[in-house]
DNA sequence: GAGTGACGTGTAACTTCTTACATGTCAACT
DNA sequence: AGTTGACATGTAAGAAGTTACACGTCACTC
């Protein structure tokens, strides 16, 4: 078992949530509801599920129409799956362009500037409206209302900025 | 030119905002204020500066005790940084391991999600501690002021769902 | 003078993620 | 009958990132 496996835990959480389901129904996912907390397309997914089902941590369970494929999770994916939730210390590996761009503000002009900070508000605001609508209830509504609270601030932040940068 | 190539930029501004330094330098950065922001080690770090500098981004400078080499950015560097920074939109990569515990909340137990969420909460507020210091003046404060609300919205957000949960 | 720890650079093997390509089905519309 | 678009699955090559290993210097302490 190594470190990282998020994909792993992500699939196995999505399965375990909503029940047995395609790659294809897992990669819309992706998509969307899960756009905010880990991003993955399925050129990743389909070999992933594959490994998988050879690790015994999902089964297939039905071929239908077009080559559908239907995934379950088996019991030693739920024991995987839980044992990961409850044991693992998240590590937060921050890799953000965003952050990036903030960082080298000083470096540029304050024309520019502003104009870097109006693109970086924007995405808040798109990113936040985006959220909106997966904070209601159903699985996935805390992991939402923690992405819209820091898309919130990241908004409020660059409304702050440009403020400072026009003054 | 690639899409990402992230990390050329984060070593361009680097060297840009405090001058010339050595790889080593530049890995104690990312570990410090860069920390929020983007994360690379050495191992990554010292063959990029190789290829950044046969690209002619940035030039050896000197070479001083213990085989130190002294990078620094060229003018040809410092025109490829100022381009992304004003012409690159952020893209926006989510992969967050405390959302995908947040995510997958639901299935837990009303006790095991408890001690999760506490555990996320206890990282927000160390992470939130260390990023004061960078929100004083100097380079990345901009950067350092963006995580600490981004955090502080992630600390309110850990509070009210332990209360939720308790209730 | 021996040991320790920070300084300093690097390679190799591996995992993870992205991009581009490749293939075929089915339903609806024109 | 032909075209379009969503459905559905995959491979291969390469970029990006991690882990483990390997080497040598210098300053300080015991």
């Amino acid at each position: 078992m190594l470190a990282a496996m998020s994909l792993r835990i992500a699939l196995l959480g999505l399965l375990e949530a909503v029940g047995p389901a395609s790659g294809y129904d897992l990669a819309k996912k992706f998509e969307h509801s899960l756009n905010h907390v880990w991003q993955a397309g399925h050129t990743q997914i389909y070999p992933e599920l594959l490994k998988m089902a050879a690790d015994g941590l999902v089964a297939i369970e039905s071929e239908g129409a077009r080559g559908r494929k239907i995934y379950a999770i088996t019991p030693e994916g739920t024991r995987e799956l839980h044992t990961w939730l409850v044991e693992h210390p998240p590590t937060v590996t921050v890799r953000n362009e965003v952050a990036l761009q903030a960082f080298l503000l000083p470096l540029l002009a304050r024309d520019e500037a502003i104009a870097v900070v109006e693109r970086i508000r924007d995405g808040f605001a798109a990113r936040s409206v985006a959220l909106q609508c997966y904070t209601e209830g159903g699985v996935g509504s805390y992991a939402a209302k923690l992405g819209l609270s820091q898309v919130s601030a990241g908004l409020a932040w660059a409304e702050e900025t440009l403020a400072e940068l026009r003054r």
